[in-house]
DNA sequence: GTGGTCTAGACCACC
DNA sequence: GTGGTCTAGACCACG
């Protein structure tokens, strides 16, 4: 199974902070199972064909994390997170992400009313695409 | 009148960023109208305890987004913009850092129903507090 | 007589210098001839809406230039320049300001013939609305 | 390959603004293809004598017009433009210097006949210059 | 007084 | 090494 991660570099997000990023998601999202094994630091960077650097710095932040654990001569793989934590963490993005959002309205003086209808909207949005994947 | 603008310097977000998207805010919200004439730069910098170069960089970005107009020996102030281009302009910000926010979430895989709930407990908490401001 | 100059505060271009082109073009085409006495520097600034300051630097300037002549007590009016004189200086404006254009066209590689084809075209327009002026 | 920009500070012009029009020519001209990597910030200011932050802003400028793009830790390099838009920015650029000129010869009422005799001696000219480059 | 340009030099983030 | 942010301070152009 080769990991699925796609990286823009017309993007402004810097490189190591995209792939971080969707790398989290997979494991939150529980598509990356504990003890999972990550390829190596080499194989990913050809993979994504971006530097070994960037790769190894990825790893790093998600050691620090706790998300990641990594083992001289065996590699990388994904650490054992309690489920409740895992369930934390994951609602604590999907929150402070919307978070960030609706403060925003606030201040440009969106209504609550059409706040709502677009967050229905971008919804049912995804929720068709989840039917016909890539 | 002082322009209500506040900024962290512990922000990982760069300072002449932060005031920029608020002073944006402050006229896509309809709080600053048109032919407002803002503070002078020296007068600004020294409001927010910043440079002077960082102000200019804040009205030089927004003028060239066509929201302010700077003329010399004159001053600073907030441009002329239709009210449809500026209603449209109020859309797409608030569309698109919801988007962002919702993206995330699928890919954590968090159910439709989750990130209503938590929509409509940030729009109640938002709502309690516009009745008691600072 | 009224003097026909108009000037737009929303034109990058600086008040003065929008005044004094538009007045230097007015005497080499010979709107203004000769001996013309001109608005005090009090009723000019009050017809175009601007400051006396500003009046009085085009005044200065175009005196500099000899296409002006200031007397005290009697005010400013149109210097007596000699035909030839006149006719040189329209003819190096002119010239002037085609080579800085064509010079452009020729960095970005463009071709004689679309020259020649965006001149005619240019010049078709504007004498249509010759007959029918504001 | 160096690049071939001139400047002069002798000139009116702001150095930084002298750079721009110059090095947009070049992207406009098809002389810099994209992905083309351009020199760094530091390489290109000790080339033309000047400040980094002069170079900066120019690299800067031309990437908010969509021409170039810059990345942290990798350079700055000609952005990949859809060559009709490509054309279409090409078109508008000699359009609008001849408009401007035209006009001009307009208000000094010079004949059209004029016009296009000085629009091709001009263009004689420099056809003649283009056998024999610097 | 205002904004516009340019300088030198520092420190950080990214690859 | 690269670009990104921020600083202090100078000088000019405009009204």
């Amino acid at each position: 199974m080769r990991i699925p991660i796609h990286v823009s570099s017309d993007s402004a997000e810097p490189l190591y902070s995209q792939i971080k990023e969707q790398l989290r998601a997979l494991i939150l999202s529980g598509h990356l199972k504990e003890g999972y094994l990550l390829p190596s630091n080499r194989e990913f960077a050809a993979d994504l064909a971006c530097s070994v650097i960037t790769i190894r710095r990825v790893y790093q932040d998600l050691e620090k994390e706790g998300l990641l654990r990594s083992r001289q001569g065996t590699g990388t793989f994904v650490a054992k997170v309690g489920s409740e934590e895992l369930e934390q963490y994951r609602y604590k993005a999907v929150h402070d992400a919307l978070q960030e959002a609706i403060e925003l309205a606030y201040r440009v003086q969106c209504p609550p009313e059409e706040i709502r209808a677009i967050v229905e909207q971008l919804i049912q949005l995804l929720e068709k695409s989840k039917g016909e994947p890539k």
